[in-house]
DNA sequence: CATGAATGAGCTTTCATTCAT
DNA sequence: CATGAATGAAAGCTCATTCAT
């Protein structure tokens, strides 16, 4: 019945991220993700600090790939190609556990903005948006490009009430995401 | 030091909408919203049977006049005009108060499905889009007109960080959602 | 079963004092003293903001009283009959109530230290000593200063092996806290 | 990096005294001892069965000198001048280690008292008493007996806030004890 | 119209302890 | 000789809610 090393820590992790998405951040209580895994709320501690500490190790596996991704993105002209690929490439990101990442984040804003690692990811949306629009540009143009991250984001959510398949879902959010960025 | 009938009543409804918009519904206590308001958490169930309640009058406010726009879109044909003009008067709707509350309600997605009233605001927004949109129209269109709704909702929180004016974001914000109007 | 106005408030004051002598500030739960007068725990929550503020509110009892006795000490020459009889004062204190608090404070010095008002409790026991002995003394005459204090307070602890009634001790302690007492 | 044979043992021993004396017993965690001495907890576990039995071992040093103080005792006719020998012998044996020990004793009662070992240490200051002082001396006498014992316990935690050198102290805090041991 | 007093349920967190490896 | 992983029990505390006055 023990584990492989560190698979608890996984587990708990996934398991978190699920509730959290799901009910949001404070009506998951630590009770509820050790019952689904079948061990104690201690054990929890004995691999996480804080509940603070296990949003945290999730947000830093975003933080690492939105860093990658900002990185490539300082090397770049900020041309409507570079733009549209710097789209592309954030969508390829949020594929997977990612998307359930920023569904939590987007839809338990208050909670997030106070927790630790939580105004980091903030500040890193506003560098996506620095890259994706002139500081100059048009109000609505600085809107749109904002819109365009929101639109990967919450496409799913924002579909859930049709019964249409999640990748086309997020197939066609890529599509409006990209003519949402501004043409020069 | 008196209040007018009912005027504390009012005053919770203002207060707990802020606290709610600005730290969460799950995060504001009773107590938080008494002690502001100078009275006893007593007090509130003077008023409202539950804190359930609150948030369920605060959801009624917004209700009656989603449900009055929707009235009157019934009696349109659903044009690319009308639907524009049907944004425009949404645009209005969420002025002042009602912006705060539709920031609560994207912000507390998982909190505000549960509550009485939470699921009946999900369902006008899909009869939002079915305005909108056409039903055979392609899934990226489909996106379109839903971020529109969304555009005018998280239009203030996406420029939060930059210091433009609340009002010029919220012209922007329609220019944005009239764009994102399928042109037929 | 209801309780006059802030009758509980003081058993509450009573009943910790006694536990919090007895076993110890940090091995007497709140639980303990909920179960003993047969309250809930969130009914102390009511009166006492925190665990903490319940020791705070007995020793602002002490405070006050030795308050008042440093602010007579101010008024007087400090001479061996003055000294004697802020013993005497002294004495007359920390009976009754007062002696179990001082025990508190002398046998979980620990806890006190980091208890909110200890630090201040301590200063003044300070100036006890600063109006008992000169500042220049002798060093065995600072520290019999001191233990004529303690003397008062731990008389009864000292002699608690033997079968002697409490209030004789108490009578010989203040014979012996006033021999150490320097004669000039 | 490896240690000697039962170096482990004296290192948990010293750190645990330490901190025992310094935040109390309660109050001090396996965790925070083991963190200090960058070990596991369950390499406490493995040099001592229980966190009692850290502090039983503790007494047991303190415990050996007093028995071989009070064995010399006992082959001594109880005069003014054994007495005082008595006294100076205690206030060896309480230096260095043994003075935290002390210490940790006489700030911790409520917890020490319930420790394996602890009713045994008072009973040993009990019998201090005895040889110090006539059965029916009169009862301010047996007050300064105990209270002599106390000096040498107390002195050092009694001259915490002036800025007297620590052996300084502790000599004159012989001189207190030996002129509160009758005279006859 | 409102308060003072209280409750039951639940929360996050910590602790001493155990045991297979 | 020691660790990694886990547990059961309990702690301090907060919350929504109730009700007699």
């Amino acid at each position: 019945m023990t584990r492989r090393r560190s698979d608890t820590r996984e587990q708990i992790r996934r398991v978190a991220l699920e509730l959290f998405a799901e009910q949001g951040y404070e009506k998951t209580s630590l009770r509820e993700i050790a019952e689904r895994l079948e061990v104690t709320k201690a054990a929890l501690y004995y691999h996480f600090k804080t509940k603070e500490d296990i949003v945290a190790s999730l947000f830093e596996d975003f933080h690492a790939e939105a860093e990658e991704l900002l990185e490539w993105s300082r090397g770049q002209e900020p041309t409507p190609a570079s733009r549209r690929e710097f789209v592309r490439r954030y969508a390829e990101i949020i594929q997977g556990p990612g998307r359930e990442m920023l569904r939590f984040m987007q839809q338990n804003e208050p909670a997030v903005r106070d927790l630790k690692g939580g105004a980091d990811l903030r500040a890193r949306m506003q560098l996506f948006a620095e890259f994706l629009v002139d500081k100059d540009s048009s109000l609505p143009d600085q809107i749109r490009a904002r819109m365009s991250i929101f639109s990967l984001h919450l496409a799913h959510f924002a579909m859930r009430d049709t019964a249409v398949d999640e990748d086309e879902v997020q197939a066609a959010a890529l599509q409006v995401a990209l003519d949402l960025i501004p043409e020069d």
